[in-house]
Parts: C-alpha cells; sequence; structure tokens
DNA sequence: CTCGATGCAAATGCTTTGCAGAAAA
DNA sequence: TTTTCTGCAAAGCATTTGCATCGAG
C-alpha cells in the first residue's frame, strides 16, 4: 500500500505542508537543496514555537553543518510561501510556528516556564471585529497574548 | 493664589505624576537630577507613545545635551515605579506611554500611517479572565493589538 | 566630601547581508 | 555551465553597560 491512512491523523500532515512548499519553489524557480529539505522537515515534524537557534539545534542534530543564516532565510522563506508565522513573545526572540490556514489562534503563556498554550474563542474574535468597525478600522490582523502562571507552576 | 483649579483637567496631571515620581526617588534614596526633572516632564506632559529617540528628540528641544543612555536610564526609572509602560508594537523599537493605574486599555494600530488608537473594552477583558481560568492560568497581564486601516487612510 | 548620575563610547544580542566557494538545474 | 544557495564572517541596529567625570546631597 502506498498510502497510510491513520486513525488519528496528525495535526498537520508533514508531507503536505512538504508537497505545499516543494510547489511554491517550483513556481518561483527556486531551488530544493538538502539544507531546505533538512529545515523544513524538522520545523513541520516539531509542533512548537521555536526561534532560529532551537530550529538550528533540531537540524543540526541531523546534518552538524547547516548554518545560522541558512537557518534563517530557510524560516523566512517559510513565512514567504504562508507555512510559518513569526511571533514575538515577551523576549526578543522571535519565533516561528506552522501557519494553519483554517483558524486562527492566539495565545496564553506561562511566565514561569514558559510554556505556551494556544487558543481560540470565537465570541473575542467576533468582538475584536465589532471594536475595529466601531473604529472606521478595516481589520488587518491581530495579537493577542495573555501572560499568567499556569497550573503545574501555581503549584510549586 | 498658588494652586490653579482647571476647569478642563488634564488626562494625566502632570504634577501628580512628577510627585509620584519624586515621592519613589526620595524613597529609593534616589538623586533628583536636572536631566530627570527635564526627561519626565518632556514625557508625562506628552501624550504618546514614544520610542526613546523620540523623547530624546523632545528632550534636547530644551537641552541639547542630554545624553541617549540617560533617557534610556530614566524611562526604566519610570517603567520601575509604575508610571510608564514599555511597549512593542509592530516594528523593534521599544515604546513608552504613561501607566494609568485605574483602567487596563489596549491598542488599535494603523498599519499605513501608524497612529495608535487606544481602547478599553470590558466585555473582551472579561472573556480573557474567563478563558484564563478554563485552562488553569492565573492572568497576570495581557497584550492585545489589533492592527488594521483607519477611517482615513482608507479613503485615500 | 561621597556616592549616585551623566554622557560618551564600547559591548551586547539578535537579525540581516556580502561574498567566495559549493551545488542544483 | 549558469545561476542560485550555503556558510562564514562582517555589518546593522536597538538596547545595555563600563567607566571617567560631574554634581546632588
Amino acid at each position: 500500500m502506498a498510502q497510510v491512512i491513520q486513525d488519528q491523523p496528525a495535526e498537520h500532515a508533514v508531507g503536505d505542508l512538504t508537497d505545499e512548499l516543494t510547489a511554491y519553489m517550483e513556481r518561483k524557480g527556486l531551488r530544493s537543496t538538502s539544507q531546505r529539505r533538512l529545515v523544513s522537515e524538522v520545523f513541520f515534524s516539531a509542533e512548537g514555537h521555536y526561534s532560529i537557534d532551537e530550529v538550528l539545534a533540531m537540524a543540526r542534530a541531523k546534518d552538524p553543518k547547516v548554518g545560522y543564516a541558512t537557518v534563517y532565510r530557510t524560516m523566512k522563506l517559510l513565512v514567504a510561501c504562508g507555512l510559518a508565522n513569526e511571533r514575538q513573545f515577551g523576549d526578543t526572540v522571535t519565533r516561528f510556528e506552522i501557519a494553519r490556514h483554517d483558524s486562527h489562534h492566539d495565545h496564553l503563556i506561562c511566565i514561569e516556564c514558559k510554556r505556551i498554550v494556544e487558543f481560540e474563542d470565537d465570541e473575542i474574535e467576533a468582538q475584536q471585529e465589532a471594536l475595529a468597525k466601531r473604529y472606521g478600522f478595516r481589520l488587518v490582523s491581530h495579537k493577542h497574548e495573555l501572560y499568567g502562571v499556569c497550573p503545574a507552576c501555581r503549584d510549586k
């Protein structure tokens, strides 16, 4: 059998993301290199919010020779083709997450352990729209981050 | 007469803010210097969201010799004593705004002209609280920014 | 007179870019 | 072979700090 039907489909099928990237690169005349394949693969496989350094570390685990600039440029490429989002949380480092086209989500961040929980709240989204309209703004995007202490850290 | 009662009280009475700062500095054994008085005065008098460079420019209009580091350190001081908030919007620069203790507010930012409008929405605040509770988080702070196109820029 | 504050300039931390050599197409 | 990509190292840029000097207390 060529395709395995999974009982519990992964949140993001790594293959689908890779296909989208490949299509984008072909369309733009960009080259498929071993580094781009490696970096995108480790990023697509790892669910989370990673800094360049973290993606670099994951990539170097499989190929110690990859350079920082390559990871940097590959992440920019993923952002450009809409497969990754760039985020800045409390600190100064830029983090990347896999972009989901279907749903908007925001973040709940533990200020103790830095854990990041994603949430989706349609009511808040709707109220944001209403609020923007009230001020005459055409809403393009938003950033909504809640900082607090997570259950695990509260009990310590 | 020593005190002037104003018909239209300023949003933030510069004098009150200055008094709070003075009290804080005395409490901490910090010195009242001409630079600190100048920087805090221009910042308290100017309503808005200013970067270090902008505060520096305002201060230098009155005293060309003030240094960047002094403004930097004075703004940190204002943040430390709760009289200013530090914010990062879309770009890389840090901006400061006068902290109001009574009300929480968030921002609506025009991506064209960079105009920043402040808003307050109790319903959204309440929903944030509910959401944090749902995840077991004790909510400490939040960042809520809406990016869009303001009425003036839509008509251009 | 003492110790904190200032202002310069240098250091830092992260991001971005120039360029010579490497590797896709 | 041509053109893009890589990896290093250097440049940018906003922020932060060390230090000699200045000035408030």
